[in-house]
RNA sequence: GUGAGUGUAGCUCAACUGGUUAGAGCACCUGACUGUGGCUCAGGAUGUUGGGGGUUCAAGUCCCCUCACUCACCCCA
């Protein structure tokens, strides 16, 4: 740890082996789940102009005015690695004329500066999805049924759904200015830290943990008592909707998110096993993004799912075997036989592999079982002269001899075997 | 951006109030076992104590600087 000569950027990380290939299951996961919904793949660029982002976080942002990795190209131009995938996607809709409603999922890198603690990373993964031009609240509550369902499928079991609704242009103004007024009318009974809150982020004094401030907010205006009567028939009708679908949630009126361009639903999905950064996966409706960013009026809605926190709730997976099959060989009058069974194992689109180097046939095995390979294929003098190989599974250490003709059959079944076994 | 904590072998960690040659487990290599991994036994290798400076007769240990990692705040994935 003290020696290497080069060592990866602060807030970056390397998914080795194991840790790669989960990273692609869960992907592959979200893929198929995203086409299940009726979403489409889209690919866009990892930096835009600048501008693209501070229109869509907002100028006041903490993303905006601390986060990003911005830099000039040489040609002056302002260029930001995207901090978020929504603005680059309404960008990318409007720039390409696609056809509104549409329903788009993309996944990739995104980059946010900030100290690296657990879960949160300056070079991060998200997996995500937009539905564009759709108004119904049940597309509301079918985005968080999405969610919910992707990390079902991963297994994750103590996942909690919150909600909650911000209103809309008319009514969340209104709300957040009677707060303000509640609030500082009695700021002299908040905390200092309270005090600052209410300059900046009033809902978040609802979260402070002080005796004194939560004495204060009994008597403060609730969020949900505020909402305009359309925002307020929305927000039930996505209730509704998922209760009639049997999934749960928790109502959390201090449930903010803190992109400006959100608007009425918002909701995340949160994991205990994470420390504090709980949060695996959010999103909200931004029904005035699309007309901000010069197109037509456009309701639209979107989920974004950290992928290394869904990694950190799932937990560590036991090692499990590899589907692969290694060819032992005993000298060199049997390589060119191991080199045409390896081979052949490969052309049946089995994983083989074997060590040409070590001449012994400990070493070999010692090779196999650090590759993780799951059976040995022997191949010596016996063997040929019977017209047999010699198969021996690494799990129970059991050798059997098969003949010739059976032996890509046996494999196939031995490792099938396996795999469903380490699954349980 | 703010705060706290931790850096000793590949990994996990020891080393009393500063005191000789910095240790152990796991992993690794060799052999017992020239047709068999994991188990057992016997041996073996391994360190600029993160880096730089200072105090001292003497620094892994104390002080300063720096770097890295970790956790938390802010905020978010």
């Amino acid at each position: 740890m003290s020696n290497p000569k080069h060592t990866r950027p602060k807030g970056t990380q390397d998914f080795v082996p194991p840790r790669a290939e989960q990273k692609s299951k869960v992907e592959d996961v979200f893929r198929h789940l995203a086409e299940r919904f009726g979403f489409q793949e889209i690919v866009i660029p990892t930096f835009e102009y600048t501008d693209v982002f501070v229109k869509s976080s907002g100028t006041g942002s903490d993303i905006v005015t601390k986060e990003m990795y911005t830099f000039k190209d040489r040609a002056d131009r302002s260029l930001t690695l995207r901090p978020e995938g929504t603005g680059g996607v309404v960008r990318a809709v409007l720039e390409n004329r696609l056809r509104i409603p549409c329903r788009l999922y993309y996944l990739g890198p995104y980059f946010r500066y900030g100290r690296p603690q657990k879960g949160r990373f300056r070079e991060f993964f998200q997996l995500g999805v937009e539905a564009l031009g759709e108004a119904s609240p049940l597309v509301d509550a079918e985005t968080i049924l999405f969610g919910d369902e992707f990390f079902r499928e991963l297994g994750i079991s103590d996942c909690i759904t919150r909600l909650n609704s911000i209103g809309c242009r008319n009514c969340r103004p209104a709300y957040q200015h009677k707060l303000v007024e509640f609030l500082s009318s009695h700021k002299d009974r908040l905390c200092s830290e309270c005090q600052l809150r209410l300059k900046h982020n009033p809902l978040r004094v609802f979260d402070c943990k002080q005796e004194q401030c939560q004495a204060v907010l009994k008597d403060a205006p609730k969020p949900g008592d505020y909402l305009c009567p359309e925002c307020s028939r929305h927000f039930k009708a996505v209730q509704a909707s998922l209760d009639k679908q049997g999934l749960r949630y928790e109502l959390n009126g201090r449930l903010v998110r803190g992109l400006d361009y959100y608007n009425r639903t918002t909701f995340e999905f949160v994991s205990s096993k994470l420390g504090a950064q709980d949060s695996i996966g959010g999103g909200g409706r931004y029904d005035y993004l699309v007309e901000d960013f010069g197109g037509p009026q456009t309701p639209a809605i979107g989920l974004a799912i950290g992928l290394e926190r869904t990694m950190l709730a799932m937990g560590e997976k036991e090692q499990a075997r590899r589907r692969l099959a290694f060819v032992v060989w005993m000298g060199d009058a049997e390589l060119d036989e191991a080199q045409k069974v390896l081979a052949r194992l490969r052309a049946q689109g089995i994983p083989a592999q074997m060590d040409y180097d070590a001449h012994r046939m400990k070493h070999q095995f010692k090779s196999a079982d650090a590759a993780g390979a799951s059976c040995c294929v022997i191949i010596g003098a016996d063997e040929l002269a019977k017209g047999v190989y010699s198969l021996k599974d690494l799990t129970t250490g059991r050798q059997i001899q098969v003949p010739v003709s059976e032996l890509i059959g046996t494999v196939q079944k031995l490792i099938r075997a396996q795999s469903v076994a380490t699954r349980r």
